[in-house]
DNA sequence: AAAATAGTGTCTGTAAGACAATATAAC
DNA sequence: GTTATATTGTCTTACAGACACTATTTT
C-alpha cells in the first residue's frame, strides 16, 4: 500500500531493508463525545507520567504488531474507558515530528459517540469535561475543556485539536446522516433529539421544521409509549430505524 | 500526542523505551484526481519492483524522520508527479497488518485536485487512468481504473480503495464547498464548471438551478471575456473569488 | 387555574426544477 | 438559415421558518 516504487533504492533492498526504513511509533487516540443537558462532553484521563503529567488526555495507546488501526482503537477504548459496541470512526492522523518529545509518534485519531449514561461508567483516573467550542459552523480549530466547577481542564499534547476536529466532523455529518441517536438512549423524544442536534451544532434550530424533517425522513419509529415523570405534557418516545424503507 | 498514560509500564521506561515500542514504517500515498471530458481521471505510476510489480500505484513514499505528514505528501507529490501548489488534503489512514508483505506499513492517504492540463505534465513511468465509480452518491467502496483504450488498469495494494475514498470525499465536499474550480483552469465557463460537478457527482444536475446557485453564491466573478473558438454562442468566462464578501 | 411543553394547521419566503423565449457564435 | 449553446424570465413545487391554536400533563 505504499505505492513507493523506490523502496528498493532508498532502503537498501526489499528483504533486508525493513529495518532501514524510517520507523515511527503508531498510536491511536479516541475522542469520546457525548451530550448532556445541551452541552458537549468529552471523556478524558489524567496523565500521571511525564510528559504532560497532570494534564488530561484522550484515551490512547500504541498499535500492536498484529492488529489493524480499527482494532487498536476498539481495544484502547475498551481498556481505557470500558466502553464497547459504540459508534467509532477514524477521524484524522496527526504526525508532527515534535508532537511527542520522547520519539517520533504518529497518532491516528478516532472519535466515538456514546450516550451520557454509558459515558459516566468511566474508567480509573477518568473524568468528564465539558467542551467550549470557540468557533461557529465548521470553521474548526481547538476546543477548550472545563470541569463541572467551570474551571479550565488543560488537555495534553494536541488533544484539544483532535477534539475540535471531532466536533467539526460530527457537525458536518449531522446534516446528512442520522448520527444524533448515537448520543441518546435507545428510546428518546423529539425534544431530546433536537437538544442533541443543537448541542452538536452549537446553535438553536427551528422546532417545527426539525420535527417535520425527522418525522418525514422515515428514520424514526414511534414506540407508542410516552416519557414519564416530566412536569408537562409527556412526549411520544421514538426509536431509530436503520434499514428504513426507500 | 499519544494520550497513553501507560507508556512507561508497557515500553520499559520513557527514555530507554522508544526502541521497544511497536514500530512501523509510515508512508503517504496521494490520489491525484482530475476531470476531463466529463470523466474522472487518476494519476498512476507503473510499479517496476516487487511486490505488485506491473500494477499501477498512486504516487507514494515513506515519511522521513524530520518531516510532518503534510510535508511528506507535498514532497512525494513533487518527486513522483512534478506537481506543486495544488489542492492537497489528508484523506484517511490505512493500516491493515497484512497490507504490505515486506513489513508493517501504515499509509496516510492524501488526495489532490488538479486541472487536466497540469495533470498531463506527468512524471516518468506515469500514466493517466479513467475511473469507473461503481456506486452512487456517497456509498463508498473501491473504484476501477481504465486506460485510454478502455482496458482495465490494475491498481496495486489497496489503491483502488484509496481512490474510491477520495471520490467519496470530494462528492461530499462539493455540496458545501467550492472545490470544483480546483479541477479547472483559472478561468472557466459555467458549463465547464457544471461538467466538473457532474463528473465528480456521477450524475446530471439541473442547469438552471446550478447557474443560479453558482452566481448567487458570490464565489464567482465575471471576467468580461468570453470563451473563443467554440462552434456555438460563446459563454462568459468566470474566475473564483476566495475571500468573497459576506 | 397556571405553567410548561407536545403536537397540528396554516401562511409566507426562498430556492430548486421545469420550461419557454431570446441571443449569439460557427458553419 | 441552421445548429448549438448561452442567457434571461416565468411558473410550479418543495421545504424551512414563523406563528397561532389546541392538547395534556404536573403543580
Amino acid at each position: 500500500m505504499t505505492g513507493d516504487t523506490g523502496l528498493k533504492e532508498r532502503a537498501g533492498g526489499i528483504d533486508a531493508g525493513a529495518a532501514l526504513l524510517p520507523q515511527a511509533a503508531v498510536a491511536v487516540d479516541v475522542a469520546v463525545l457525548s451530550v448532556e443537558d445541551g452541552a458537549l462532553q468529552l471523556f478524558v484521563i489524567r496523565r500521571e507520567a511525564a510528559p504532560e503529567a497532570g494534564k488530561w488526555a484522550l484515551p490512547g495507546g500504541f498499535v500492536e504488531a498484529g492488529e489493524s488501526l480499527d482494532q487498536a482503537a476498539v481495544r484502547v477504548l475498551r481498556e481505557k474507558s470500558g466502553l464497547e459496541g459504540v459508534y467509532l470512526e477514524q477521524l484524522y492522523t496527526f504526525g508532527d515530528p515534535a508532537r511527542d518529545p520522547r520519539t517520533r509518534v504518529i497518532t491516528v485519531a478516532y472519535y466515538a459517540l456514546v450516550d451520557p449514561i454509558r459515558l459516566r461508567a468511566g474508567g480509573r483516573g477518568a473524568n468528564i469535561a465539558w467542551l467550549d467550542v470557540p468557533w461557529e459552523g465548521e470553521t474548526g480549530g481547538p476546543v477548550t475543556a472545563r470541569g463541572k466547577d467551570g474551571k479550565h481542564v488543560p488537555l495534553a499534547f494536541d488533544h484539544a485539536e483532535i477534539a475540535g476536529m471531532a466536533v467539526k466532523r460530527i457537525r458536518g455529518k449531522l446534516n446528512y446522516t442520522p448520527i444524533g441517536f448515537q448520543l441518546l438512549r435507545p428510546e428518546f423524544t423529539l425534544r431530546q433529539l433536537q437538544q442533541v442536534h443543537e448541542a452538536v451544532l452549537g446553535r438553536k434550530i427551528n422546532k417545527d421544521s426539525f420535527r417535520r424533517r425527522m418525522l418525514m425522513s422515515g428514520e424514526l419509529e414511534a414506540t407508542g409509549r410516552q416519557e414519564i415523570a416530566v412536569d408537562h405534557r409527556p412526549a411520544e418516545l421514538y426509536r431509530f430505524v436503520h434499514g428504513h424503507a426507500v
